[in-house]
Order: C-alpha cells, then sequence, then structure tokens
RNA sequence: GGGCCCUUCGUCUAUCGGUUAGGACGUCAGGUUUUCAACCUGAAAAGAGGGGUUCGACUCCCCUAGGGCCUGCCA
C-alpha cells in the first residue's frame, strides 16, 4: 500500500530544528516507502499568518532538500471547513457555547485549585434556546465546541505502541472562534481526510490531540461515508544540550540562522534523521540514502538531546568529504579553486572558514617569526618556483642541515612564518601554493 | 494541581529475567618524521535512588527523585 504523508506548518515563525525533524520524517518515510509528500500550509489564523513566513518555510524546506509532491494552503478551502461545520451542527456534534474568555479561565482556575483537572463543564449544552436568544441579544457570538465521546480513544502508535487518552479527562474543544475563525483542529483533520494522508508523523505534544482528531475524523467519516482514520506516529521532541526543553531558544536554532550561519543542509538532516534513534548519526551527503535506512523500529522514545556542537563538528565531517564539484558554484564564487579547496578542505568547519586559507595562500598575511636568526637563514633556502610536491621536504631538509633544528622546533616556526596560523593544512600540500616568492618575503619577516 | 511519556558510558542507543552490559559519536593515549584534519591501534567510560517479585533483575511491580509533554477562543 503505497503511503501519504504531509508536513503541516503554521506560517506564524520560522521553520526550527523541532519542526524539522518532523518534516524530515515525513519526508524520510514517504520516500522509503515510495509515497507522496505533502506540504500544507496551516494558515486559518489569518491575523498571525504571513507570506513572508511561509515563503520562508519553502525556502528552507528547498534548502534542506525536501521536496514536496503537492501543497496547499488551508486558507483557501474554508467552503469546505464550512460545509463540515454544518453536517456537526446538524448532527449535533457542533454545539455553541457561549462563555467569555475571563469566565472559561476562572472557571479552570477554580477546579485546578480543587485539585481537579480544568476540564470544560458543558454548561452550554444545558442552554435553552432562549437563554442563547439573550446572549445573542446582548451582542455575544458563540464559539463552537465539538462535543467528545468522553470514552475512552486507542491506537497503535508506531513509535508508541498501543497508546490510549480518555477523553473525559479533555475539554470539548473548540472548534470555531467566536469570531469566525477556524482553529487548527478541524480544518486539520478534515485536510487527513480529503488528502488520503496514511501516517501522521509528528511530535509527542500532539498526543492528546489525536484522540481528539481520531473522534472528529471518525465523525466525519460516518457522516460522508468515506475517508479513514490515518496511523499515526507520535515522536519524542528535542531537548537543549543542556537538558532543558528547546522552546526557550528557538531563535538560534532556526533553519534560515544555520543557513546564515554556514551549515551544509546536509549536516543537519544527517544528524536529525538519526537523533534518537539506535542508528549511528553519520555524514551522509545524499538525503536518498537516509530515506532507504528510515525506520520507526529504531525510533527511541526518550526525548533526545539536540548539541550545536556535534552539528557543528558532523558539518565538518561533511565538507571533508565533498570534492569540489559538488559544492556547484559556491566555491567559484568565492574565488576558491579547485586545487587550493583541495589543499585546505580538512580544515575547515563551515564552507566560509576557506576564506582564510585563501587569504593564508593566495593573499596577504603578516607573518609571525620569534626567531629572526632562524627564518632568515630558512628563507636562504626556499627553492625556486615552480614548487612540486617535493618541494617541502627537499625545503625542510635544507633548513635542518643548516640550523640544526628538528621536530616541532623545525616545522612550528615555519608553519607560523609562512601562515600566521599555530594549525593549519599539511605544509607540503599549500607550500606549493603559496609560492616561492612569498614564501621568501614571510621568512625575512615582511607581509605578503 | 491533574494526566501521559521517559530515565543504561559525556551523547544517541542495544539488551526484550541468566551477557565479560554491546555499538556509534565524543574523549584520552600511542602510531603515521610539526599542528589541524583524516587514518590505524588501544584505553577509560553506564543500568538515577530505594523497596519488592524471583533461584536469579538493566529487564517485571511499587515508591521517590529528575526530565519532557499536555492541561488555550495557539499550533
Amino acid at each position: 500500500m503505497s503511503v501519504t504523508v504531509r508536513f503541516a506548518p503554521s506560517p506564524t515563525g520560522k521553520l526550527h530544528v523541532g519542526n524539522v525533524r518532523a518534516a524530515l520524517w515525513n519526508w524520510l518515510f514517504a520516500r522509503s516507502r515510495g509515497g507522496k509528500f505533502i506540504l500544507r500550509i496551516d494558515d486559518t489564523d489569518q491575523e498571525r499568518s504571513t507570506k513572508a513566513f511561509e515563503d520562508g518555510i519553502r525556502a528552507d524546506l528547498s534548502w534542506l532538500g525536501l521536496a514536496w509532491d503537492e501543497t496547499f494552503r488551508q486558507s483557501e478551502r474554508f467552503a469546505r471547513y464550512d460545509a463540515v461545520a454544518e453536517i456537526f451542527r446538524a448532527g449535533g456534534l457542533l454545539y455553541p457555547c457561549y462563555e467569555t474568555a475571563e469566565e472559561l479561565d476562572r472557571k479552570r482556575k477554580l477546579q485546578r485549585a480543587r485539585g481537579l483537572p480544568p476540564v470544560y463543564d458543558r454548561a452550554a449544552l444545558q442552554l435553552t434556546d432562549d437563554q442563547k436568544k439573550a446572549f445573542e441579544a446582548e451582542g455575544r457570538r458563540p464559539h463552537w465546541r465539538f462535543r467528545l465521546s468522553q470514552a475512552p480513544v486507542s491506537w497503535t502508535d508506531l513509535i508508541r505502541g498501543d497508546t490510549h487518552v480518555d477523553t473525559a479527562s479533555v475539554s470539548d474543544p473548540v472548534l470555531i472562534r467566536e469570531d469566525g475563525m477556524y482553529l487548527y483542529t478541524l480544518p486539520s483533520c478534515i485536510d487527513d481526510i480529503d488528502s488520503g494522508i496514511t501516517h501522521v508523523i509528528r511530535g509527542e505534544d500532539h498526543v492528546t490531540n489525536a484522540a481528539v482528531q481520531i473522534e472528529i475524523m471518525r465523525a466525519l467519516i460516518d457522516a460522508e461515508g468515506k475517508g479513514a482514520v490515518p496511523a499515526f506516529a507520535h515522536h519524542s521532541l528535542l531537548i537543549g544540550a543542556d537538558g532543558q526543553g528547546l522552546s526557550k531558544r528557538l531563535g538560534s536554532l532556526s533553519i534560515e540562522a544555520m543557513r546564515k550561519d554556514g551549515l551544509e543542509p546536509a549536516a543537519i538532516t544527517s544528524l536529525l534523521a538519526k537523533l534518537g534513534t539506535s542508528e549511528p548519526v553519520m555524514p551522509q551527503p545524499d538525503i536518498m540514502a537516509l530515506a532507504a535506512t528510515f525506520d520507526f523500529e529504531k525510533v527511541g522514545r526518550a526525548p533526545a538531546r539536540f548539541d550545536e556542537a556535534e552539528l557543528l563538528a558532523l558539518n565538518a565531517k561533511i565538507l571533508h568529504e565533498t570534492p569540489y564539484a559538488a559544492l556547484g558554484g559556491r566555491l567559484a564564487a568565492m574565488g576558491v579553486s579547485e586545487r587550493l579547496w583541495e589543499a585546505v578542505k580538512g580544515n575547515v568547519s563551515r564552507l566560509s572558514d576557506v576564506a582564510l586559507w585563501r587569504e593564508v595562500i593566495e593573499g596577504e598575511i603578516d607573518p609571525v617569526i620569534e626567531d629572526r636568526a632562524f627564518a632568515a637563514s630558512a628563507a636562504q633556502h626556499v627553492p625556486a618556483d615552480p614548487l612540486g610536491a617535493e618541494s617541502w621536504s627537499a625545503f625542510t631538509a635544507a633548513v635542518k642541515d643548516a640550523t640544526g633544528a628538528k621536530g616541532k622546533a623545525l616545522f612550528m616556526p615555519l608553519r607560523l612564518a609562512l601562515t600566521g596560523q599555530e594549525r593549519g593544512p599539511e605544509m607540503a600540500e599549500i607550500f606549493p601554493l603559496i609560492g616561492s616568492a612569498k614564501a621568501r618575503a614571510r621568512l625575512e619577516g615582511r607581509r605578503a
């Protein structure tokens, strides 16, 4: 059986590592099963949703390589939601409530103070027609709640196993606000059914919602005689390296920030695909290879830590394995040649780090010289151009003979003078790139 | 306050009553005639605490502690 999944972000903010993990897993699952991945924009909240956020989400997903097979916005489907709401009203499943937000808030606080779960008391169900008319006459508009069964709902979660939620401990969900705006619940259920979603893969913050949604979906399927409730897979949420929830510092964890920071999309997908699973996190430049190994059986139930340092380390490894041609025009745009890239790629964590080595090799640096006499002597032995693969060892052997220095005492001063850095790529590799004239000048203590 | 989920090396995890508790990443040491990276070899490193059940518990049960999530006219 073919699968259909969806990623349904709300365009009220930027994509961050948590969101993207869900998007990735949906995408990987669809690809692993030859299924369909739908990008649905949950923009029923017209006040908070913006085109800019939507564009940003699409740009981020595209950058990560998560192409969608279909996409649509919920704001295009209000007529459909209206029709279903009407069916539910007629069936007594959707009922009007006139409490104000303040009244509801007070009720909840009272229940909590008494040690009771803050569940809506269904007072509105007892309202007579006259009372409703009186509220309307006051100018009050109703919000609409879905009448839950108040019975346990259970399903076999692909990650959590047998899961059950007693809807008696859940308030009848508000589906339509007083101002007529649809909350996420109803449109999401309708779209999942209409789109033929077979698997809903998302964070465990939706576990309770799943029970509510299953009831709403069943009601819709009953009413229309078609459709099927999807399977659910609720994964644990990521926590920070400090072991605390991630929600506090979402800004720096946005995909946009990572892109601007110069991280590779493959580093992000490699980490997020395997973090929290029993499979090792490996640098995997090919996202399709990630799909081939995706398996709910390997997913753990405990919250997993997301560590930015781990991401950066993975980014470095991916870069180390990436040939020049695979970097598209990005290196060329930076003015970096293939020869330069191959010489220094082992020493970059971010692609942008290559700029430093370009300066060392092709630009000008201030040499670091501690022993002028040693450096001056070494300058005498710099071979003439053209420098080749053997030039470095010939040069260092000559300096060794002339000065008696060896080991670290021989190599470190040369590295410092020639590159201005204590660490860097193999000198044998970059020495020929630096060239004879520049090497001599630097050993003589001149900026070159 | 109530509910759900979770807790094995630093990290992600394996183990589904009997194991020298395994792997990966990271770390450390040695090697590869300097550093970084890569690579090779090796090492250190774990069952949150307390009660049960059992011949035997990381594994099953209870309690405690800690963490995550839900408890919205947000999603």
